[in-house]
RNA sequence: GGUGGGUUGGCCGAGAGGCGAGGCAACGGACUGCAAAUCCGUGUACACGGGUUCAAAUCCCGUACCCACCUCCA
């Protein structure tokens, strides 16, 4: 059984075969730094880092490059607005984007490179697409190159879509639609005006000026995964113009470019795309204080990653619900076992897990083989078969690694050391403390008072559970220990 | 106008011709001093109208509604 992916090129789900044996280069567009990263922007890279996880779990080695766009007419019109500049904007939303991702896991890619950082690279493109009839200067004395649609005849290929039935750039004013040769050409190079900072701006064979968007993507795809590479991977809203555009110019510099196109859909809000006067209450850190982040990256996990998602906090704390559960199992399956290390490469998958994740990646199903595997698991253990519900639960915690959902992984959870550790054995103390007290009130049939004494711990947030080898203790929603405000 | 996607039970969310994915919630049962947790059980779901077929949520035709993209977008 091999993977198998939707391919928007081709829109089909096609066998994957690498260029490389063994080897799996991606590339996925990452953001536009201009604002604090919202659940819909952030769903792109959970899915992505899913499909990364998933081919290192399978012996790829995967070169994983994810951009940032850190320059841009919106991060220009933001700062301005903000009075602060253009840069620093771009480096604190970097920051709050960074944070965000590390909160729900997503794995750093090998390398991810920002616009600024590669201006030398998108002038050598850009030179090599005039070279070749591509691309050309504004004749007037604007600074701008654009790409010369016209002189591609593929182009529209990646979305289907005749150059004739498409509507011309919105955008232009009038000055431009003078200077270009079509109006759907699209700006390579964007000549400096004076009503830019001049710290945005860089030096250049056609004059000061910045990168136009998609060169960007173009370039440091070549710069780092070579002319040609397998996987390349963004939003379905990239699909036109960002994409076709990128592939457009790749491809007519000579490079093979991507071999697959993977596009995620949204996570939706009342039925539309999140806007920006919705972003504030969906920010990633806002969100995260109503659920944990392996409670959130699972409600991302469980949808396929070309399924809309209408987002709900009622939905997301369901699934929250169901995660809890899965963990339920966890603790009590491995508590007292020797191996409780989660996602071993020599621990077995849950059954039908792998199968549902190469069919293009469907973690619907594949949680739901999770689901089946904790069922299963659970009766093991009334029965009494602690060696197989342990072993059950390993496949199923190697099951979750493999979709980022270790929860010990997490930042700020509990049990990753430090003041958690202590802080634990502290209350276990003392929650076994009553516990005792609990038990010998039961012994003594003062039913009364053993509950008065469970009503106090379950006020505190601890759930007590009688097992036939003694109360069992645990937190009624796992809480991250931080240390508190 | 062009392109792509969608409409599934109380809710979320899979599936793509043939035994009711899975979860959450609800209800019944088992277990329990009572709970909690867990397990077992309970649902005649596929927008609408036609058609093809022994068999359609799934394929075909048509209709309605929704969403996305068409050079700022995850």
């Amino acid at each position: 059984m091999a993977l198998r992916l939707y391919d928007t090129a081709t829109r089909e789900v096609r066998d994957f075969v690498p260029l490389h044996r063994g080897e799996a280069g991606i590339y996925v567009c990452g953001l536009t730094v201009q604002s604090e990263p919202h659940v819909g922007h952030v769903r792109s890279a959970v899915n992505f880092d899913v499909l990364r996880r998933w081919l290192e779990h399978q012996g790829y080695r995967v070169t994983f490059i994810r951009n940032v766009t850190d320059i841009d007419d919106k991060i220009l019109a933001k700062s301005a607005e903000q009075g602060r500049p253009w840069f620093n904007l771009a480096y604190d939303m970097h920051r709050a984007l960074t944070s965000a991702l590390a909160s729900i896991n997503v794995l750093p890619p090998t390398y991810e490179p920002g616009a600024t950082g590669h201006v030398p690279e998108m002038i050598e493109m850009i030179a090599s697409l005039i070279e070749r009839g591509h691309a050309y200067p504004a004749p007037d004395d604007s600074g701008d190159v654009y790409f010369d649609v016209r002189s591609w005849p593929s182009y529209g290929e990646l979305t289907r879509q005749g150059l004739d039935d498409m509507e011309p750039a919105g955008d232009v004013d009038a000055d431009q639609v003078a200077r270009k040769r079509d109006p759907r050409d699209f700006a390579l190079w964007k000549g400096w005006k004076p009503s830019e900072p001049a710290t945005a701006a860089w030096p250049s064979p056609w004059g000061r000026g910045r990168p136009g968007w998609h060169i960007e993507c173009s370039a440091m795809a070549g710069k780092y995964l070579g002319s040609a590479f397998d996987i390349h991977g963004g939003g379905v809203d990239l699909r036109f113009p960002h994409h076709e555009n990128e592939q457009a110019q790749s491809r007519a510099a000579g490079h093979g470019f991507a071999s697959y196109w993977l596009h995620n859909a949204w996570i939706t809000t009342a039925g539309e795309k999140m806007s920006k006067s919705l972003g504030n209450s969906l920010a990633v850190p806002k969100v995260l204080e109503r659920v944990r982040g392996v409670e959130l990256r699972f409600y991302m996990a469980s949808a396929h990653y070309r399924s809309h998602v209408e987002f709900s906090f009622e939905a997301l704390e369901e699934a929250a619900a169901g995660f809890r559960r899965i963990e339920g199992f966890l603790d009590r399956a491995l508590t007292g076992a020797s191996d409780h290390a989660a996602g071993s490469d020599d621990v077995e998958l849950v059954a039908g897990f792998a199968v549902a994740m190469d069919d293009d990646l469907a973690t619907p199903a594949a949680v739901a083989a999770i689901y089946d595997a904790v069922r299963e698991g659970n009766r093991l253990l009334a029965d009494g078969d602690r060696a197989g519900a342990a072993a059950l639960a390993r496949s199923v915690a190697a099951s979750l690694a493999v979709l980022g959902l270790d929860a010990a992984q997490f930042p700020g959870a509990a049990g990753a050391g430090g003041d958690g550790d202590a802080l634990s054995a502290a209350v276990d103390v003392l929650v076994r403390g009553v516990l005792e007290e609990r038990t010998a009130a039961r012994a003594e049939k003062d039913f009364a008072r053993a509950d008065a004494l469970r009503d106090r711990l379950q006020a505190a947030g601890i759930e007590i559970d009688d097992t036939p080898q003694g109360p069992q203790w645990s937190l009624s929603t796992p809480t991250r220990i931080d240390g508190g405000p």
